[in-house]
DNA sequence: CAGTGAGCGAGCTTCCGCTTGACTT
């Protein structure tokens, strides 16, 4: 054992480095960078586009002590195995530990360090690895430089103008301010929008104790025969509902009916249902948000939890891959659970079809089939059973469904019913779904139906709706902004800067976000524009390549965008917010009137004289349920970080406050 | 967690993406 070799494997994620650590040998030491070590100062922009975009990295102030760490372990060493994520990110991080190493006072070797990648977390897929161990992929590496870099640029010269032209501690940015753009062009069309009522005829038919419904398609006189096929109604025609946009003629239209039907056609389709993919985070995100009402940082946290008692696979992903072991084990345990009959056939494999996708991790799924999660903490069971379903119904055979349509011929109209029946659950046994459309009673062509009832149905067109925190992840991800580790942060920094406010769970922009969303469309539409990060993304493909230089990427993009900051900055006006009247004079001038302003704690009250007249007074949102001290009205109120909490109206008098409801 | 806006012109705010922690007051 004498010339055992000490190897150093670096990883991102401590559990990573923790459950590897247990697979590989005493002769493998594993440390993890928990994340980037090295960045662009916090204080300054960090890169000067006056000299060819040099840039000034710095080591994060909270990672000095892993550095220290990496470093002790690089000297103990024989070999340095940088393992860190396949992706963009990834390799940067190697690059910089490699830099770290080769720079520091006793510098490491360059000939010990190399790179190697992996997907899973087995002691042979790392000794695979090492067979393929190469070096740091340096375009790879400067793609990333460009999108640090150009995010730092864009973030760091838009906001000073916004202090300028707003107000003191504004942000933009290429992904924040896009995400408040969608939320405020929403609205507008919400304010746009005129509903308008309309009527769909229904009739009702009852066959044993089984009640279905029949819809209007078509007005009008049909020709009905026994002999004769209705042409019209044959071949490949289909059809959409008439609906009546007069309540009167909907109605009269309804009087007039025959309650007489004679069955014209019934067709029968067989309809293959297959599970959706595993869940990446996105998707997870999604679906916690519409079923539980989980923010996507409250489901990071509980997944947080799940991955560290090591229940499942990485949760910040955006890939749809299985591992074979994985696969091979929902088939087997669906086998011996359902019966061979519930097993897909050949193997279901996913593919990815989200823009950007880097794909350095498998999509999030149980570690263990047989883990049920029965020991865990509510929340935490819900979301791991979650997970555990739509990773293991991916294995297990397509649903067999029976769609029915019907179509009736009265002689006034044509009216089409449809139901659907499962003929074989297959992944729906495992998921628990089912479907709630109605059962259709055996019928067929020339049968002939009285109708209990028919009816006009009042409807109303509906605006587009608000977003939530799923609907908006999904748009961000369908456009290819952000990324995994960033869609629930985006969320709460738009918040915090009081752009947008959350009102029972749907986005709605605040004055403020209206204001500064319009400034910056005027000034800066192209970078805000949703083909302004596509378009990124092609570039930053180009120079991981190798056929595009960053540095004429910054240079080409810094030449028109430099310009517009400014003009902007001389040119535009100041921007005014607009506010809210309450229709009551100011207690104090008696002039002015008392409106409602958007500052850094959330909304108050002041007078429109101001700064002429400086009455102030606290906007009370109540929160529904007396003060437990005093008895007097709680009131919903904001921290400086934009968390909600309880306190008291009578403040200052009364002090009390908390976090929830008491 | 108890304030807010404007401008004064001290010194400060700000980006995105990678990873957790220390907190539940």
């Amino acid at each position: 054992m004498a010339d055992m070799q000490k190897k150093l494997l670096v990883v991102e994620s401590p559990t990573k480095a923790r459950t590897i650590g247990k697979y590989l040998g005493s002769d493998y030491e594993v440390i993890a960078t928990v994340g980037h070590l090295r960045d662009l100062p916090k204080s300054k922009m960090g890169v000067d586009p006056e000299d060819n975009f040099r840039v000034d990295y710095e080591i994060s102030p909270d990672k000095k002590k892993v550095v220290k760490e990496l470093l002790e372990g690089a000297k103990r060493a024989d070999s340095i195995l940088l393992a860190t994520d396949p992706d963009r990110e990834g390799e940067a991080i190697s690059w910089h530990v490699k830099w770290l190493m080769e720079n520091d006072k006793k510098p490491v070797d360059s000939k010990k360090i190399s790179r190697i990648s992996f997907h899973e977390i087995t002691k042979e897929a790392v000794e695979e690895a090492l067979k393929k161990a190469g070096d740091v992929d340096l375009d790879l590496v400067d793609a990333q430089q460009a999108r640090r870099v150009l995010d730092r640029m864009v973030g760091y010269s838009l906001s000073p103008v916004l202090w300028r032209k707003v107000r003191r501690g504004l942000s933009a940015g290429r992904v924040q301010s896009v995400t408040v753009r969608l939320i405020v062009e929403r609205e507008k069309e919400i304010e746009k929008f005129k509903s308008e009522k309309f009527y769909r005829i229904f009739a009702e038919f009852k066959s044993g104790e089984n009640v279905f419904r029949a819809e209007l398609m078509k007005v009008g006189e049909q020709r009905v025969h026994k002999s004769q096929k209705l042409e019209l109604f044959d071949g490949n025609y289909t059809y959409s509902r008439t609906i009546f946009e007069d309540k009167k003629k909907a109605e009269d239209y309804v009087k007039t009916l025959s309650d007489q039907y004679l069955i014209d056609k019934v067709s029968g389709k067989e309809v293959h249902r297959t599970p959706l993919p595993p869940f990446t985070t996105s998707k997870l995100q999604q679906n916690a948000s519409r079923r539980m009402g989980w923010s996507g940082k409250q489901t990071m946290s509980v997944a947080q939890h799940l991955y560290e008692k090591g229940l499942i696979t990485y949760h910040r992903t955006d890939s749809v891959y299985l591992s074979d072991k994985a696969v091979n084990e929902f088939r087997s345990y669906i086998e011996k659970k359902f019966g061979a009959e519930y097993v897909v056939k050949t193997v279901r494999h996913y593919r990815n079809n989200s823009k950007n996708a880097q794909e350095a991790h498998e999509a999030i799924r149980p570690t263990s089939v047989s883990n049920l999660g029965e020991d865990l903490e509510a929340r935490e069971k819900k979301l791991y059973e979650m997970i555990w379903k739509r990773a293991v119904a991916t294995q297990a055979a397509a649903a067999i469904l029976k769609n029915t349509k019907v179509l009736m011929v009265n002689k006034d109209g044509l009216f089409e019913s449809s139901g659907v029946r499962m003929m074989f659950p297959g992944f729906l046994k495992i998921t628990g779904e089912t479907y709630e459309d109605q059962i259709l009673p055996e019928m067929k062509v020339g049968d002939k139906l009285k109708a209990k009832k028919t009816a006009a149905e009042e409807y109303e067109t509906s605006p587009p709706p608000r977003y939530t925190d799923a609907s908006l992840i999904s748009s961000l991800e369908k456009q290819g902004i952000g990324r995994p580790s960033t869609y629930a942060p985006i969320i709460s920094t738009i918040q915090i800067r009081q752009y947008v406010d959350k009102d029972e769970g749907k986005f709605k922009p605040t004055s403020l976000g209206v204001a500064v969303n319009q400034y910056l469309v005027t000034n800066f539409d192209d970078v805000l524009s949703l083909p302004f990060t596509a378009n990124m993304e092609e570039d930053l493909d180009k120079v991981a390549l190798g056929k595009l230089d960053w540095k004429k990427m910054m240079k080409d993009f810094w030449g028109i965008f430099e310009k517009k900051v400014v003009t902007a900055t001389k040119e535009s006006e100041r921007v005014k917010v607009e506010v809210e009247k309450l229709g009551k004079k100011c207690p104090d001038c008696k002039e002015g009137e008392l409106v409602i302003r958007v500052g850094r704690f959330g909304k108050f009250i002041s007078c429109s004289r101001f700064p002429d007249c400086k009455y102030t007074a606290q906007f009370k949102e109540l929160a529904g349920f007396k003060c437990p001290d005093c008895g007097g009205e709680a009131v919903v109120k904001k921290t400086k970080k934009g968390r909600k909490f309880y306190g008291c109206a009578n403040y200052p008098k009364c002090k009390w406050a908390g976090w929830k409801k008491p």
